[in-house]
DNA sequence: GGACGGCCTTGATACATATCAAGCTTGCGG
DNA sequence: CCGCAAGCTTGATATGTATCAAGGCCGTCC
């Protein structure tokens, strides 16, 4: 797992890395870290300076904040090969604007990012790339939004269920919840009793069926028309 | 209004643009246009096909999305100076993700994505200045689902008209609302009474004065002090 | 193997904010 | 000058979701 020819393989289809030149992406191994995590073990802190970005090699982490009554808001849930915290690249002042705690045992890829930085000055097809994901982000930052101010809970709940299914599945479909049920209800702003009484409603509506994290949906069409 | 030397001089020193050369300067002005437009005038709708993004000349827009049954939460209020829809540029399938409804006259700069991605590739200044700027939105929109989720109507309020003030205020100071209650309560996702009823109670709180659309705050500290 | 502590569910109740409704003010058009 | 619509305020009521509380299940640790 730190084997570092194992990391270059890993990274060489990464959108942050697959547009480098075999001289840029040995320039920048140099400056690329692994470190293995625990569940529950802090990463990092809101407010922590900031020197690194990360991809997530294996495991999960959350990303998070809390309110002064220790209630937690998770902003994003992270699986292997996706990346975070590029943004910090870009401050004047580079803290972390989250806190980030492992969920399941795993690795964690690091990137200075002084050194990214000096990269994206010579690949602009890897400038893009950063544009077109932070472009992403925020289109994403929207939809959360307009879930959490124009829909109910019912709407974030079922929302979800959809976002977890591959790309235009039709009919029967199973998947299981990327993580414990108090992390998702985190996620989607809602009290863990609010969210086991939706998935309660809606299967008693027979539009899905749970048993433990994994949800059944017998026709993913008609869950889609009752999104309200 | 509409003398190009004009809009040469006024974007000069945006930071779009202040990182060019006068060449590429020139080059870009070719597609770069300005129009006005009235208040209550829809200038593009969410969903529409977009080739261009924006820079506020003057008046003020707002950019919002309206949910099935009608309600409206404004996700940002664009004043002069001000850019957005910058992420258009870096989407495959470009279309705006919210609409777009002028709230005082005024006239809208529009540049051509095609023609500034070609800057951006000789520019690389330029590419980071449009990463820190996506930087900075990604932070407000954390910031935004934060106190959405995890903050009351009464600190969303409070902690707007903190925005309100100019960096660093203390002590006594006047602020006018950018527009009327109604569009800043779709901003911060309450309904207009309760606004009028946090505004009250915080009058009442001897918080804030209100007189028509100007907020005096007697003492910003105190203020702060209550955001809960 | 038993006890303890999370996680999840379910029920009863509380509370913040929306909704509905009415009245006031202001600006504009006839 | 009057009437009317829009914006804002204030009051009464409704409602969605949180909070509080209890119980069941399961895995872990002594």
């Amino acid at each position: 797992m730190n084997d570092p020819a194992q990391l270059a393989r890993d990274l060489r289809h990464h959108y942050l890395f697959a547009a480098l030149s075999e001289g840029q992406r040995a320039r920048i191994l140099a400056h690329v870290h692994i470190r293995g995590f625990n569940a529950a073990e802090l990463l990092f802190s809101q407010g922590d300076p900031a020197h690194a970005f990360f991809v997530l090699q294996s495991g999960a982490v959350k990303l998070y904040r809390v309110s002064a009554d220790g209630q937690e808001k998770v902003m994003r849930l992270i699986r292997p090969g996706q990346s975070f915290a590029e943004s910090v690249m870009f401050m004047d002042d580079p803290r972390y604007p989250v806190h980030c705690t492992g969920i399941e045992n795993g690795a964690l890829i690091s990137i200075e990012c002084r050194a990214f930085v000096e990269l994206l000055k010579e690949s602009f097809d890897t400038s893009r790339a950063v544009m077109a994901k932070m472009a992403q982000r925020i289109q994403a930052h929207w939809d959360e939004i307009e879930a959490l101010t124009l829909q109910n809970s019912r709407y974030r709940v079922v929302h979800y269920l959809l976002t977890l299914i591959p790309e235009g599945s039709r009919g029967a479909i199973t998947v299981t919840l990327p993580a414990r049920k108090i992390v998702i209800a985190a996620q989607l702003a809602v009290t863990p009793e609010t969210l086991s009484r939706t998935l309660r409603t809606l299967s008693d509506e027979e539009l899905i069926e749970v048993h433990e994290d994994v949800v059944r949906i017998p026709d993913v069409g008609r869950l889609q028309k009752h999104l309200h």
